[in-house]
DNA sequence: GTGCCGAAGTCATACGTATGACCTCCGCGG
DNA sequence: CCGCGGAGGTCATACGTATGACTTCGGCAC
C-alpha cells in the first residue's frame, strides 16, 4: 500500500537498492561516468514505477533558483498583453522555465512589495516601471517596449517606422489635418508616439484618453467637434479607434468618407470592424524579451531588438470605401 | 557591507542578538506568549532594516505546501478566460495564494505530465478535463463550467435559464426557424447547450464550428444558405456571432432585419458590434471556483454554485433596428 | 606482490524555515 | 528552604535535493 505522501528520491533509492545520491545523479543526468548503465536503468525504472517526481521546493532551496519568471503587466484581459504572455511562456517552456503573471496595478489594487514567489527574473511592461524601484533586491529584468535608455535591457517596437508608414499612407490619401487620439498608457509610450507623429505632422492636434471604448468616444467627440475638424484620426490603440468610430457615426460622419480612422495593435476588434491599424507583434515581443532574459541569466549581454510593426490597411482608410457608403456593421458588401 | 546574497532569518537573528527560532516565531505571529513584546519589536525592526524576506522555497519545503494554485485553461488570449483568471487571482491574493496559468493544449502544444511547479490545488476548465486523468497524484481540483456529475466540485453557469431567456426573446420577436451555431469547445459544453436549446426549439438546425471568426463565417454560410433559412442564429460564442454577422452581410442579408444574431460571453467585441448576447460572468466564475478550492483545501465541502447569466439585448436582435437599415459599421444611427 | 588509478558508488552536508522538545531563570506558595 | 510553574527563550531536527569529499574494489603495470 503506497503511503499518501508522494515518493521521494529516498523512497526510490530504497526500492532500487541504491543510495539517494545515486538516484539524484541518475535523474539529473549530469554525471556521465559516475553510474553504470545497468544501475542507471534500474533507478529510472523504479522511479517510473513509483511515479516519482522531484519536489520542486526542495530543488529550489538546494539550487537557489526556481526557473520561474514573473511577467508584470497592467492587465491580462487585454488581448495584447495576453499575446505577450503566450510568446514569453512558449520560449520559457522551451527552456524549462515557467512563467507566472502578475497584473498590476490596474486589476489587483495591492501594494507591490515584490513577488511572493521566488523568481529568477522578471519581464515588465513600461507601465510597471515606476513601481519596480520599490523592490527589495534587484532581479534580472527585461523591459517590454519601454524607454531603451532606462538602464534595463529592452525590447521595442519600431514606432518611428510605423508612424512613417501610417502618415505616408494618410498623406497619399490626401489627408492633411490629422488628429491624434493618444492613449494614457504610460508616460514614455505617450511621448514616444507623440514625438514620432509630430516629427511628421507638426500641426497634429492631440487628445488623451484612457484605453476604453467610452473614453475613446469622448476624446474623439472633442477632436471631431473642432472647427478645423481633422480628416484623419490616428489612435494609439484599437480600442480607442472603436470609440472614435462610434463618435464619428454619432456626429453623422462617414468613415472613411468624412474621416479616416486608424488604430494600433491589430487585435481581433480591429479585424472585425475593418479598421486600418498598425500590427504590433505582441507575441514576438514576449518571446524576444524572454530570450533576452535568458541571456541575462546566463551572464550574456542581451540584444536590444527593435521589432518591425506592420501597417494593415483596411476599410477605415480605404479610398474606395469612401465611395460606397458603409451599409452595415461588419465587412465590406458582397 | 551587505553580502550579495539575500539576508536569511539567521542573519536577522544574529543582528538582533536572538536565535533563529525566535525570529521565525516573531515573524510568523503564531506564538503569542513565547516572545516578549520588547524582543518581538527588536526582531521586527531588524528584519525591516535588513530587508529580510522569507525564502519561499525553504518555507514551501518545510511546510509541504506552496500556497500556489494552477489555473488550466485552453488559452489566455480569449478575454473570457482572461477574466476568469482575474476573478480567481483576486480571491487567491486576498487569501495569500498566488495563481499561475497553464494554457493547454491549444497554445503550448506540450505533453501535460503534471505541473512543473509545486501546487496546492488546481482550477481547470472543462476543456482540460480529459487530460487531467493523466496526472500522477490527485490534486484538490475545482472544475470551471463542466459536467457537475463529473466527480470534482464544479462552478457552472445557468445555461438553462440563459437559453430560456434567449429563446423567449426571439420568440417574442416572431422568430420560429432558429439556427444554432455550436462551438467546438468541448463535448460537455456542446451537449449542455444543445440540449438546453432543443428542449425549447425542437426543430433547431445546428452547425458546429471552431471558435474563430472565419470558422463562424463558414458555418453560418451553410446555415443561411439553406432553403428553410433560419430567421435567427444562436451562436455559442461572440466570436462566432461576428463570423455569422459577416456571413449574413456576404449573402446580402440585413441584420437584424432578415436574420437576428446572438452570441455568448459578452466580450468587448459583442459590445462594439452591438450584438445581443448572453453575458457569462467570467470573473465571478473564477472567483467562485477559487473560493470553492479554498473550501476544499480547508477540508470543507465546497458548494456547487450555478451562476446566473444575463441576457443583454442589443441591435442585432432589435425589432426597431429592423426598420432602419444599418448604415455603418458601429452603433445605432444618430 | 605492491602501488596506483579509474570506475562506481556512498556519505555527509547545506540550502532556510518552522516547530516540538528542552532549558533557564524568577517569583511564589508551602 | 525547597519545589514548582510559567514566562521567555534556545536547541535540534526535519523537510527533499544536489553535490563535493570520501570509500571501495577490480585491474593492470612494474
Amino acid at each position: 500500500m503506497p503511503a499518501d505522501t508522494p515518493p521521494t528520491s529516498k523512497d526510490v533509492a530504497a526500492a532500487a537498492g541504491v543510495s539517494q545520491s545515486t538516484v539524484s545523479m541518475v535523474l539529473s543526468g549530469k554525471w556521465p561516468g559516475r553510474v553504470s548503465a545497468r544501475t542507471a536503468q534500474k533507478v529510472r525504472d523504479t522511479a517510473e514505477r513509483l511515479g516519482y517526481r522531484p519536489n520542486p521546493a526542495a530543488r529550489n532551496l538546494r539550487l537557489g533558483r526556481t526557473r520561474t519568471i514573473m511577467l508584470v503587466v497592467p492587465t491580462i484581459t487585454a488581448p495584447f498583453f495576453a499575446s505577450v504572455y503566450i510568446g514569453a511562456a512558449r520560449v520559457a517552456a522551451e527552456h524549462g522555465f515557467s512563467l507566472v503573471v502578475f497584473t498590476w496595478p490596474l486589476e489587483l489594487d495591492m501594494p507591490f512589495d515584490g513577488p511572493q514567489e521566488a523568481i529568477d527574473g522578471m519581464l515588465a511592461s513600461s507601465m510597471a516601471e515606476a513601481s519596480l524601484s520599490g523592490m527589495r533586491r534587484p532581479v534580472p529584468l527585461v523591459m517590454l517596449d519601454s524607454d531603451p535608455d532606462g538602464g534595463a535591457p529592452t525590447v521595442n517596437f519600431d514606432i518611428e517606422g510605423a508612424m512613417e508608414d501610417l502618415t505616408g499612407h494618410l498623406f497619399s490619401l490626401g489627408h492633411r489635418r490629422i488628429g491624434h487620439l493618444a492613449a494614457d498608457i504610460d508616460v514614455w509610450t505617450f511621448q514616444c508616439r507623440a514625438a514620432a507623429l509630430e516629427a511628421r505632422v507638426p500641426d497634429v492636434v492631440t487628445e488623451r484618453a484612457a484605453i476604453s471604448i467610452t473614453d475613446g468616444f469622448e476624446a474623439a467627440m472633442r477632436l471631431l467637434s473642432r472647427a478645423d475638424r481633422p480628416t484623419a484620426l490616428i489612435c494609439d490603440d484599437d480600442t480607442l479607434a472603436v470609440g472614435a468610430h462610434k463618435a464619428a457615426r454619432a456626429l453623422g460622419l462617414d468613415v472613411p468618407g468624412d474621416v479616416a480612422i486608424t488604430g494600433f495593435d491589430d487585435v481581433v476588434l480591429a479585424e472585425a470592424l475593418e479598421i486600418t491599424t498598425v500590427r504590433l507583434p505582441a507575441e514576438r515581443l514576449g518571446a524576444q524579451a524572454m530570450l533576452g532574459l535568458l541571456d541575462l541569466l546566463n551572464g550574456r549581454t542581451p540584444p536590444r531588438p527593435v521589432l518591425p510593426a506592420e501597417l494593415v490597411i483596411r476599410r477605415s482608410t480605404s479610398p474606395s470605401a469612401a465611395l460606397t457608403t458603409g451599409s452595415g456593421p461588419v465587412g465590406q458588401p458582397g
